[in-house]
This record gives C-alpha cells, structure tokens and sequence, in this order.
DNA sequence: TTCAAAATGGATATTATTTATTATTTAACA
DNA sequence: TGTTAAATAATAAATAATATCCATTTTGAA
C-alpha cells in the first residue's frame, strides 16, 4: 500500500509539513471541517500556518483524490478524508456534518450506477453524493425543550 | 388540484406578480438557474424587478415547498420547481445542470430510505438529494471548452 | 373603497470566502 | 552540499453572495 507521501511524490507535488499537516487533521476527525476549521484545529501545532496554505493544500488533495470536497450548501466547502462511498447528513440547524455509514450508496453499486447515467444523461460521470438534509438529534432535543420550557 | 395562488393563499403568503414570475421562470426552465440567472430570464419581462425581491422570493418559495435548493459547489444556490424525487448532474467544466429523471432517487423508496438513516445517525431527515459530478456531453467534445464563468 | 400589513425596488452594507502578491523558505535531487 | 523550482507566510485585495434599509406600492379583507 502506497503512503501519502508516495502518492504524492509519483504525482511530483511535494511533500511538505502543511500539507502533512492538512491531510492528518482531515484523516483524523469525522467532522468534516471546512477551511476556517481546519485552520483553528491547525493553529495550537502550527501557528504560523497560513488560511491562503490551507486553501492551496485542500486544492491539491482533492486533485490528488485523498479527500473529498462536501457541498451542503453554507457559504463554503466541507472536506472528508474518507474516500470509499459513503453519504452524509447534514443538520440544518447547527450545520453539523455526519457520515450516513452503512447506507445506502455502497449498495447502490456504484460503478453500475455511474453507468446507468451515462447512458441516460450522456455524462461521464466520476464522482457520486448522496446527501441527507434535517435536524439533529441534539437539534431536535433542544427544540422540544424550548417548546415545552420557557 | 390546488393552484400556485391557493398553495399560497393558505399560508396567509400574499401573491405578487414578482412571485408568480419567478416560479413561472422556474417552471418553465430545466436549466437549474441561480438567483442571478432568474434575474436575468425576467429583465424582458419585468425590468423593475429587484434582486432582492428574488432572494426573498425563492426563499419563500423554498419554504412553503414549491420549489428545491441544489448545492453543487458553486458560490451560489441552484433553484428546481420540479419537485417529486429526481437526482442532478453537474458539469464540473461548464456548470449545466440537468436532471437524472430515471434513475435512482424513486428506486430508493424515499420513505424506507429515509427511516433507515434516522435509524442509524438519529437525524430527523426531510430531504435526500443526490448529486453526479461530471463532464457534460459538449464539453467532452469540446477539448478546448472554457472554464465556467468565462 | 379603505386600510393595515406585507411586499417591492433600488441602493447600499455586510460579510464570508477566495485569490493575488511578493519576499522568503524549503523540498527534491543531482 | 548546491541548485532550482515549488511552496509558504502574511497580508492585501478582489469577488461574490446575500442581507438590510426605507420610502413607496400593493395585496387582501373588512
């Protein structure tokens, strides 16, 4: 199995700490950050670290396919370092991101699937997501107490 | 049957001729516009009409159910008034979108679908969207096809 | 027809995100 | 170790999307 740094050094981009750095935040966590929160989770290990680096780097990840770019609809991108088919919900109250594990697109049988739409919209299709939009649990408990409360 | 007018009379939400033509546009139209491209579709007919006014349009719109809210990744939002279960394909070299009518949100059996994810994540989830990321027909024809915006 | 509440237009403000710039530093490799 | 192209930091600036303001107009219903 081919580490990080041998992807990128076969696609003659460099390895340096950011991007070390970058990829290991996002490997980490299963929040699902956006720029702005990688940059804060950066900041205590890296101060000098740069928002213009993180942008550059999560670019260049993306290209290299080790993350994957989340669109749900806030001002910006949310990246995943999980790459093998899986879904998301995302809570509309609090914007919280989570990942919809078992279900369903790892049974949607992906490469069928992307067939199937080429033939029916013409596209060449690569990249498939699923996303769920409601309210967390959190969310919704803190409603109904506010409802019931006050 | 129920009319625009009356969805929206029963909402105590007054009908405008502003709101009407946004949702006619929409209707209309297969292309997925933004706010900015409605504005446009409606200069001709309706000169005076704000931005503003189709910001606060479609969100209404929106709320009341009429129409859907697509994120593929741009700065802004994409608007749908189609809107019974259908996926989306995003050209990521020219931004068209166009719908996935077939294939495969109705094969999902939306309502199982979505009690078998609050199942698993605890979310209360109203909507499922699913997206195909991609290369439009023309643009893989077109080598020398120009960045979107250009 | 009248009237109050709601909506609109037009402009501007706001705000968040992203890109550009440039001097400096660093990774890769001979 | 030296060289060079690439990457980074720091900051400025552009971009762009959306919200706000308020005077005027319009809708809905009494």
């Amino acid at each position: 199995m081919q580490t990080i740094e041998e992807i990128l050094r076969a696609k003659k981009i460099k390895v340096t700490p950011q991007r070390m750095a970058v990829y290991s935040i996002l490997k980490k966590t299963d929040s699902h950050p956006n720029v702005e929160m990688i940059y804060q989770k950066l900041k205590p290990d890296y101060p000098a670290m740069s928002l213009a680096t993180i942008y550059k780097t999560v670019d260049v990840l993306k290209k290299v396919g080790l993350i994957q770019e989340l669109s749900v609809g806030e001002g910006g991108l949310r990246y995943d370092a999980k790459i093998r088919p899986h879904s998301h919900v995302y809570c509309e109250i609090c914007g919280k991101v989570d990942d919809v594990e078992q279900y369903p697109l790892n049974e949607l049988q992906d490469r069928f699937l992307l067939e199937k739409v080429k033939n029916e919209t013409g596209y060449d299709v690569s990249i498939v997501q699923l996303y769920f939009f409601g309210k967390c649990p959190q969310c919704s408990i803190n409603k109904e107490t506010k409802a019931r409360g006050a």
